[in-house]
RNA sequence: GGUUUAAUAGCUCAGUUGGUUCAGAGCACCUGCCUUACAAGCAGGGGGUCCAAGGUUCGAAUCCUUGUUAGACCACCA
């Protein structure tokens, strides 16, 4: 510690030596809002480029998910919008029924008011009330985050126009024949009190008990027939017993009546191949109204339905028994009353399954009700086909086998929700219950006059359906609500951004959302809604769980931007999040990309020391900046392969790569001056043109940092900022500089090695001679290679060097030169066996070449790399041999 | 049960059309270093039977078959 405060103290200027991101946020936050830098509207002279953000709950906190998630949204948009496209990314909330009626009324509880006791009008005050207040946080939340979106264009799924256009939808489905109304066994939700799609269950194992209860068969005294159940509050709901027909244990009862315990109804035995017969007693019962395959048996077997429980899971009227009573309760109530009455044969434990409610964590109960429900076989097609055909793109595209597998067996979508917080389905009841589906009051009341001919009928005697349309219903307009396409389809802003580019979800909602989207991309303009669905992994922690708040195992977001930077938090992330992969996030991960932060922040530092000299001329220094734009054209390259293939995180490593491998610890090192030293005026100004592309390279990933550094390399005017600064464009690699650079970095790190091996300090300057035919290529390097390795004068020779540490690089040698004992006979063992590597290799790259399908089948560029690798090793091979020899002969 | 994805260093994962000396990166580990940009750092190092067994091929981490193990999705379990 006390030598950070010295060096401190020496250090040129006063600037803090570490990244101190908190300073500097802020105030480019601010600075990019105030210029309006992300706010974007049709420009036909430029290429649109845009991304609807998936809207997070309203009333959510940032989460880790969305820190993946809209980093690599910040990425993309960031990127297009460097490379002159006229980049829009639409931020937004949704409503999210469910969860948010259920924290407005736990919410109203607290102030001792029950939902049941306010009129629905009331209730949506306060809903609106609480959404002002706590909702939009996350929007915030996102800005911390640096999100460069379009603020103004800021939509709430709920806000009037996006409303009015789930109306219209509903409407003109509707009329096309597309949606009905219909009973249907439906997943209810007895805590929320309504009912959910198959997608907002949760299946959960656990264990659980079976049950297996006599039955008394009518008129065979003594007679039983044993079933086994896991719920046996529902056997007053019983309305038969089935066996399979060919079950020959059961032959003697087809055609009787069993009793029920307890009850003491009488009920049918009937047989049916639906059931197994090895499966528990193989005889099964019946249950119509709690079961959605007894619900089908019985409809095949005209069974009644006797429904006896209410609509918050506790027992009614037609159970007779505890009546009134929670189902748990009946349940426990009840098998001790079997037990007693004699009826509990036995029980026993029971893997099984429970179905529970993704908002409330209710356990479901499979129940009959009259729901509105979306036609889906003919819709989804289209949204089969250009997925299948490519024409939208999955990364990766292994989802593309589950979105297809779904989309072949889709149900009929299940759009109503018993819910106050969402849109009002426009269906209109006259008092005979005929329907009228229009998208006011006033406009059902006209339709009935005109359609029904009842000129009397006022609007007092329309009743609008009390239901809400599932959240989903909303959001699958979201690419087009946006941009106010439902209502005016023509309008500049979908003409322009729609098709939106690219779309980042996770995969977990692939069917809920992305799948809808597409379906209503098609439905209602003709046309895919966007061209990409990168799909994100789920953010673990370290053991593989999946973050939540119930296990407390998340990190707090904005903590972590507090304590590391928001650069170097969306870095690290990225470190490790290639497209569809679970990210096991640690906080090791963060501190990476923060430790990058603090790197570059440093190369700054560095730079910004040096004083210019104008009259000085430092000619070596132009190989290292020739070497190193050559390294940055060709990273230029593989990072728009990268993300030409939606490799986001490839990208930003061969970026890392780049600058902290050849930029801070090669280029750098090559054209630093000695302490306190002048720079050459051409070396400055190419370091400080390299450091700028570097900082727009990086920006996309790193927006704080790049626009703080490069605001400081250069005067820059007032609107002059690096989100709008033209991303760098790759020039030709010179390859030639690269390879000579190759042998030179190679030369520098066996000198260096040599030098760790003998325990030599880095202060020592080492004699270096070499042995070579090529002398003029190290010539042109020998103040790089002094500088980097810290060599004395570099000298040639064609004899062997006496007491000196040798090795080959490709076939020329090189000596250090040391005082005292050299070790020979591990010098000899290093090149012995460094020799028999060759030799292998040699081997087989002559068997490859005298193998004649090879030269015929393998492309010609490959067989001619191949003859040179041969001549390569062979040239190794007798520098080696000649070491060997000099080797022996020293002993 | 059906479909599907995976298995590579201690950990997390790259490895793109089968062909560079291809077996790699980061983290972790070991050795040395407070060298004036950076110890959140520098220099160097060790570490893998590419799950197993067969097959195709001039050539396999990569393609095929079978098996093992793990995950995901869908369906069902009274």
């Amino acid at each position: 510690m006390p030598f950070t405060l010295i060096t401190t103290l020496y250090s040129i200027k006063m600037i803090s030596k570490t990244y101190a991101p908190q300073e500097i946020e802020a105030k480019w936050y601010k600075y990019w809002l105030e210029n309006k830098f992300f706010a974007s509207k049709p420009n036909p002279d430029k290429e649109p480029y845009s991304i609807v953000i998936p809207p997070p709950n309203v009333t959510g906190v940032l989460h880790m998910g969305h820190m993946l998630n809209n980093t690599i949204q910040d990425v993309l948009i960031r990127k297009a919008r460097m490379e002159g496209k006229e980049a829009c990314w639409v931020p937004g909330t949704d409503h999210a029924s469910i969860a948010t009626e259920a924290k407005v009324v736990a919410m109203l509880k607290e102030r001792g008011i029950e939902k049941k006791d306010i009129s629905r009008e009331e209730f949506l005050i306060y809903a609106h009330e609480w959404k002002d207040k706590y909702g939009g946080i996350i929007l915030d939340q996102l800005q911390k985050l640096g999100a460069s979106c379009d603020w103004d264009r800021t939509r709430f799924t709920m806000e009037p126009s996006l409303y009015e256009a789930v109306i219209d939808t509903f409407v003109r489905l509707y009329n096309k024949g597309q949606i009905y109304r219909g009973v249907r066994m439906v997943n209810w939700d007895p805590l929320g009190k309504t009912a959910l799609s198959d997608e907002e269950v949760i299946e959960k194992e656990i264990m659980a008990k079976l049950y297996y209860l006599k039955y008394p068969v009518s008129g065979m005294e003594g007679e039983f027939m044993t079933i086994a159940t896991t719920r046996p509050e529902t056997i007053m709901a019983d309305t038969a017993l089935c066996v399979n027909p060919n079950d020959e244990r059961y032959l003697a009862y087809h055609g009787k009546t069993v009793v029920i315990p307890l009850l003491n109804r009488e009920i049918p035995v009937i047989t049916d191949e639906y059931v197994t017969m090895d499966f528990g007693t193989g005889c099964l019962k019946v249950t119509p109204a709690h079961d959605l395959n007894d619900y089908e048996l019985g409809i095949k077997h005209k069974l009644p339905v006797i429904d006896i429980l209410d609509d918050g899971g506790f027992l009614n009227e037609k159970a007779v028994l505890y009546v009134g009573q929670d189902r748990f309760a009946a349940r426990r109530n009840i098998v001790k009353d079997l037990e007693e009455s004699g009826h509990l044969v036995k029980m026993e434990e029971y893997k099984s399954i429970v179905k529970t409610s993704e908002r409330t964590g209710a356990v479901i109960e499979p129940k009959l009700s009259l729901q509105w429900f979306l036609k889906m076989d003919e819709i989804s097609k289209p949204a089969l086909e250009n997925v299948m055909n490519d024409n939208i793109k999955l990364y990766p595209s292994k989802f593309k086998n589950t979105y297809r597998s779904w989309m072949e067996n889709v149900h009929d979508w299940c759009i109503s929700r018993q819910l106050w917080w969402g849109q009002q389905i426009p269906a209109f009841y006259l008092q005979d219950g005929t329907i009228i589906v229009a998208k006011t009051k006033r406009e059902a009341l006209r339709k009935a006059q005109h359609e029904y001919l009842l000129f009397a009928l006022t609007e007092e005697d329309l009743t609008q359906d009390p239901n809400v349309l599932d959240t989903w219903f909303s959001s699958w307009l979201w690419p087009i609500s946006v941009f106010d396409g439902i209502q005016n389809p023509d309008n500049e802003d979908i003409s322009y951004y729609y098709p939106t580019n690219d779309l980042v979800t996770g995969p977990d909602i692939l069917f809920f959302w992305v799948a809808r989207m597409i379906i209503a991309g098609y439905e209602w303009r003709g046309e895919l809604p966007f061209r990409n669905v990168y799909l994100t992994g789920i953010v673990r922690d370290k053991q593989g769980r999946k973050m939540s708040k119930s296990l407390g195992n998340s990190p707090d977001p904005l903590e972590l931007i507090e304590q590391y930077g928001a650069d170097g938090v969306r870095s690290g992330l990225l470190f490790s999040a290639p497209a569809g992969n679970d990210l096991l996030y640690d906080d090791k991960l963060i501190e990476q990309g923060r430790n990058f932060c603090n790197k570059i922040w440093n190369a700054y530092r560095l730079v910004e020391g040096w004083e210019v000299n104008v009259n000085l001329v430092v000619n070596s220094n132009q190989l290292g900046i020739d070497w190193f734009n050559a390294k940055m054209n060709q990273t230029i390259i593989d990072v728009q392969d990268h993300f030409s293939k939606f490799r986001i995180s490839d990208a930003l490593l061969s970026l890392y790569n780049l600058v902290w491998d050849d930029f801070c610890s090669k280029y750098l090192e090559i054209i630093k001056p000695a302490y306190e030293q002048p720079i050459d005026k051409a070396t400055f100004e190419a370091t400080i043109q390299i450091f700028e592309k570097l900082m727009k390279l990086l920006h996309p990933y790193m927006p704080f940092i790049t626009e703080e550094i490069w605001q400081a390399l250069a005067t820059r005017a007032d609107n002059e900022s690096i989100c709008r600064a033209t991303f760098p464009i790759a020039g030709t690699v010179d390859t030639k500089i690269v390879a000579d650079f190759d042998i030179v970095f190679e030369l520098v790190s066996k000198i260096r090695d040599t030098r760790n091996a003998k325990q030599l300090s880095p202060k020592i300057a080492l004699p270096l001679v070499i042995k070579t035919e090529n002398k003029a290529l190290y010539g042109q390097f020998e103040e790089i290679i002094q500088k980097l390795a810290n060599t004395e004068s570099i000298t040639y020779t064609n004899e062997k060097v006496e007491s000196s540490i040798s090795f080959v690089i490709k076939s020329d040698e090189f000596f250090i030169i040391l005082e005292g004992e050299i070790d020979v006979e591990a010098a000899l063992e290093t090149a012995q066996k460094d020799l028999e590597y060759n030799v292998g290799f040699k081997k087989a790259t002559e068997a490859k070449l005298a193998n004649e399908r090879f030269v015929a089948n393998a492309k010609p560029e490959l067989v001619e790399r191949e003859r040179q690798k041969l001549a390569d090793a062979e040239s190794k091979i007798k520098a080696l041999e000649e070491m060997i020899l000099r080797l022996k002969g020293v002993k």
